[in-house]
DNA sequence: ACGTGTGAATTAGTTCACAGCT
DNA sequence: AGCTGTGAACTAATTCACACGT
């Protein structure tokens, strides 16, 4: 057991992972698993898996392998995802529409509890079981709610002022989907998604001839 | 310069995330720019940053920097995004939806050519500029366009026999956002984009009680 | 003087291989 | 026998630091 050393980043990126691939398994019906085994459904090394999972705690027993129920529930545990963060949403278009119908936030730890543009077109309109509200309450509605949590998909050239408008607040987490890299003070936590970011890396290894 | 030897993947990753940058300071008029101040922008060492690029050759001058729009060209002909790639979507979500109407796909290399889902009510239905086509039609389209790319937006639990019927087809890279790991053989290039992993990844780092 | 390109040094991450528990 | 947990060995990635061209 290792509870006082540093973990990487690098092993923190794939406990999700993990977690999602046992929620998998665990939803099959299975009991137990093995470093092997979810190695090979992950294309990860079982050495990998065991030392990774060596950081937190030891939570296999040898020659038995993993009991999937009690390794879900420390993973979720670590990941602080044993109990529902409140997320809101910046940008209602057609992304901020499908994050707000997504359903698969809650089963993983998280739920949105509010949805905000600048579009007086927009704002009181409903977007699945809530109402757009002016980008202008942000601040408001984080305080008073103590969110940590937001979502930004609003088109690049707004992301960094509502970035900005997150910070002030008091938004501890950022996940943008602006195709920029935002500027944000330390103890701000941020993470990208950006499909083209993805093609790109794929296409390096392709060859467009054939 | 180094354009024989193996580069690092991780180097890949970082590619488009300098092209990107670039893009951005292209837009803002700039001409030229330093490992420094790129460095500064995206929270990457200048010497990580000269490191990568001299994988690929020698792209800028001793004192001066470099050139931003020849920068641009150089990593758009490594990352192959020096021409247009079409790709197809599969699953006419809500996430279809936004990706079918998503216009950041144009300027980085990408072009959607067509939509697919496997549900008889949205079928022949339009979106965007395209009209919904039968799943059953992927095999088809994609040898007669030699389309090389998918999209999968569709249930984890259609995801891999949606992944297959690609594969079988000859598509060569798939970006999913089902929230499952891909079984796909090997020479098919997969990437993943899930924001529970994101955010999960955040909320290790995160104190609730605050 | 400035800033690249790059070997060398350093640091980080992965895999090996095996003791030890079930 | 099976499979974990983990130091040790190895491999990969990053940073240092400086020669060299502008």
């Amino acid at each position: 057991m290792n509870s006082v050393r540093k973990v990487p980043d690098i092993v923190i990126g794939r406990l999700p992972i993990y977690l999602r691939a046992l929620q998998v398994m665990a939803a099959e019906g299975r009991e137990v698993t093995s470093s092997q085994e979810l190695g090979e459904r992950l294309g990860i090394s079982p050495a990998q898996i065991r030392k990774d999972l060596s950081y937190f705690g030891n939570f296999g027993k040898q020659g038995m392998g993993y009991r999937i129920p009690d390794l879900i529930h420390r993973l979720k545990q670590i990941l602080k995802v044993d109990r529902t963060w409140d997320m809101i949403l910046i940008g209602a278009g057609n992304l901020g529409h499908a994050l707000a119908q997504y359903q698969g936030f809650t089963p993983r730890g998280f739920r949105l509890v509010a949805i905000f543009d600048n579009d007086p077109e927009k704002i009181g309109r409903p977007i699945g079981l809530h109402t757009i509200r002016d980008v202008g309450e942000v601040p408001n509605f984080v305080r008073e709610h103590g969110i940590q949590i937001a979502m930004i998909a609003v088109p690049a050239s707004a992301a960094q002022q509502v970035a900005d408008l997150c910070v002030e607040a008091g938004i501890r987490a950022i996940l943008s989907y602006a195709p920029i890299h935002l500027k944000i003070p330390p103890g701000v936590l941020v993470q990208y998604i950006d499909p083209a970011i993805h093609l790109q890396q794929m296409t390096y290894y392709m060859n467009h001839g054939t």
